[in-house]
DNA sequence: TCGTCATATCGCGAGAAGACGAAATGACGT
DNA sequence: ACGTCATTTCGTCTTCTCGCGATATGACGA
C-alpha cells in the first residue's frame, strides 16, 4: 500500500481540534488558566450549548483541553501538559521531512 | 463581536494544510530535502493527478513546500525556514493560552 | 422520589473539503 | 506553427464538518 499513516492519532487529533477557527477562539478563552463551564464558553463565543460541548469534546480528544466535574457543572481548561507533548510530536514530524537549512552537522551522508 | 480572529491567516493555514492525512502523507514523501514533481506524488500516494495538484498548492499556501519549475516540470519540495517560522507562531499561540504547568521565571504576574 | 439545571448525545440540514475526469494553460522539441 | 507532455483550473459528485434544536443522561435539592 502506498498510503501508510502519516503520523500517529494523538497528533493527528491535536492537528484537526486546532484546524478549526472556532476552536481556535474557544481555546483562547482558556489563556491565563482560566476555567470554564460549557455553558460560560457557550455563551462567550455565541454558540449553541450542544455546539459548543461538541467542540470541547474535539478539543478534549485532540489534547488541548481537559475537563473535570465540579457538581452538576463541568470545568474546562487548557492542558498544557498535553499540549506540549503534542508540539514536541509535531516538531519531530516536520523535523522528519524538513532539516533546518543549514546546519548540515548531524552526519546523514 | 465575540468572535475575533484566532490567529494570523499564516497560521491558520499552516494548520488547514497539516489536518488532512493526505496531506501529511504527501508531505512524507519530501522527507530527506526529497524533490517530486508533481506526477511523482501523484503516483506515491495513489492520488489523481489533478487531486495530487490541488493538494500541494493547499501545502504551499501552507508554507510546507516551495516549487520551481524545471522546463515543463514542476518539482515540489519541503520548505523548512517557512515551516520553522509557521511553527514558532504556533508555539507563541499556544503558550498564550497555556503556559508551560510549571518553570514560572517569565515574569507575567 | 421528583423536579430542575447543566451537560452530553442524537438527528438533521447547510456548507466546505476531497477526489475525480475533462478541458485549459504553458513549455519544449520538431 | 504544431504536437506532445506536465501541470493547473474547472465542473461535478460524494463525504465530512459545523451548527442547530430536541432529547437523554447525570447530579443536586426539596
Amino acid at each position: 500500500m502506498t498510503t501508510p499513516p502519516a503520523l500517529d492519532e494523538p497528533t493527528q487529533n491535536f492537528l484537526k481540534a486546532l484546524a478549526s477557527e472556532t476552536r481556535q477562539q474557544i481555546m483562547m478563552l482558556f489563556a491565563d488558566g482560566t476555567q470554564l463551564t460549557v455553558g460560560e464558553v457557550a455563551d462567550r463565543c455565541g454558540l449553541g450549548q450542544s455546539t459548543t460541548s461538541e467542540q470541547l469534546a474535539i478539543l478534549r480528544r485532540g489534547g488541548l483541553v481537559q475537563s473535570s466535574r465540579d457538581g452538576k457543572l463541568v470545568r474546562y481548561r487548557a492542558d498544557p501538559t498535553t499540549i506540549t507533548t503534542r508540539l514536541t510530536e509535531l516538531q519531530g514530524y516536520l523535523a522528519c521531512c524538513c532539516p533546518p537549512p543549514a546546519e548540515p552537522d548531524s552526519a546523514s551522508t
